[in-house]
DNA sequence: GTGCGGCCTCCCGATGCGGGAGGGTCAAGC
DNA sequence: GCTTGACCCTCCCGCATCGGGAGGCCGCAC
């Protein structure tokens, strides 16, 4: 029987850590002293706590560590430690995309900004819609293409989307995707909607989308110092994208920005100053 | 000017971050009104909040994004971020080895472990010493061999280090790495040392020093079934390293655990109790 | 018995974010 | 001018995981 100081030397996990382990039921001492309260470790408990710390560097939470523990199966066992080395992967794919976007961030290029107004008419589509989280919205996105891919047959243009103000602001809101066809069918999540007409700041976004929320910011900039009123939620339009080629640097996405009514490009002044709704649009991120 | 909500849509932090950086100093509204206290920004503000968007995507501690913002010179604010860049590939290194050694660990092998005891004789040696925190432990380690390699002429030995009990269950202590030579010399943080005599339990691992706290384990825990006396710092002696190949699995560290009295290994039983200090020895780590 | 190191519990801080309470402000519409 | 509802303010708390430190009991050698 080791004391908890002993333990700690062999298991290179520090004596406050252990303390913890034990309080949070992930390493019970093979025995506890009624009277003292003296924690007493066996030798075999090592190679758990190697496990345990091996785990810990990988950043998975303590309640995971657990469940992996504990499930006897080592098969079970094998999908939870894969599940989390996929989401290491995916964090790491986002660590490399945030470098990319710094670099290009930090590089000091105008990159002109081609901003147009656009009336867009009212539309029938079909489409998926749902209130989601902003975590998941590549996945919900992902899911709800896919259905729509599968039951329209024959789309009369390119797919888009529209994201809610709230989903940035909040951390989630309402998003809908799109298919434009002739006789939307009705199916699964699939559904006709009909889009209300609006005038649109277009811009479009070239490459991949984890940067594309710079591209909004470009196009928010445009509409403020612009002086037009916005309104609803922000669209995209899905031009060029991952279903037409593997090449991201083809990829077009176009991005419309609500705007309330126009005016002409005339520099900020009191007398440019225009009524307009309180709210404004966001978008969907990376 | 914008308002603290029209500010997020277009930049996607969420009006509580945006606060929170304004109370930070890294993002300070243009304009604040002072009777009312609403923040106000610039449309000029975007880039910078995006720049700062992206440096907390690559987990950039605050004060450090402020270090980078405030930097005018685009050279040093370069460097910063190139340092971050590499602390992130550091800690990429340390997952890919910590999901390597987690594998290892997993695959149930009993991997028999040879052990030695072996009387070590007093001797004196050229040593850099210092006290050391654990996470530093490698960057002191290469300054301080490479500083060892540049004076001693001619070894007698290969290199080693004593590791203070304390590094690991403080994660911090006494570090001393060493190379045997006839007449050690004195210069810089190099200087004679006599290491005391000692008797060791003494394992060799196998490989890159990823895994080699499970090393350890396994030692220390013949240690204790063999009930084996304990005492002092414990011993590395590099037989093979990086310097002699680039190899690892050709790399041999031998690990060497002070026993204070040697017993012959019987199953440990009421009269197999031994005697023996509060104290036992831990080892640096990684 | 005394001293000292080991062990105990409990509280607090750091980090960066979100939730929520409680209350003031702004502008549209009557 | 007043109501209404969205917007903004500050302040407090919780989250996960770790370390620091206080205050006190316990065990063992001398």
């Amino acid at each position: 029987m080791l004391a908890i100081g002993e333990f700690s030397r062999l298991t290179h996990l520090s004596v406050r850590t252990l303390r913890r382990y034990h309080d949070a039921g992930l390493l019970e001492p093979a025995a506890v002293d009624a009277t003292t309260g003296y924690r007493y470790y066996s030798a075999d408990q090592i190679p758990a706590a190697q496990v345990i710390h091996r785990l810990r560097q990988l950043d998975v939470p303590l309640p995971d560590v657990q469940r992996i523990l504990r499930s006897p199966d080592p098969g079970a066992r094998a999908t939870l430690v894969a599940d989390h080395l996929q989401r290491l992967e995916a964090e790491l794919d986002r660590t490399r995309a945030a470098v990319a976007s710094l670099r290009r961030l930090l590089r000091p290029e105008p990159a002109p900004l081609d901003v147009e107004v656009r009336a867009v008419p009212a539309t029938t589509v079909a489409a998926v819609e749902d209130d989601v989280a902003l975590e998941e919205v590549l996945g919900w996105y992902a899911g709800a293409m896919a259905e729509l891919d599968a039951v329209v047959r024959q789309p009369t243009g390119v797919p888009g989307g529209l994201y809610d103000n709230a989903l940035f602001e909040d951390g989630h809101g309402h998003v809908l995707v799109y298919r434009p066809t002739a006789a939307p069918p009705r199916s699964g999540r699939v559904h006709a909607v009909t889009l209300p007409a609006v005038e649109l700041a277009v811009t479009t976004h070239v490459g991949e989308h984890d940067d594309i929320d710079v591209t909004y910011g470009e196009l928010g900039r445009w509409v403020v110092t612009n002086a037009l009123a916005v309104a609803g939620p922000v669209r995209e339009t899905y031009l060029v994208g991952p279903r037409d080629t593997p090449e991201p640097d083809a990829w077009r996405t176009e991005i419309g920005w609500p705007v309330f009514r126009m005016a002409p490009p005339v520099p900020r002044g009191p007398g440019a100053v225009e009524r307009r709704p309180r709210t404004s649009p966001s978008s969907p991120g990376r």
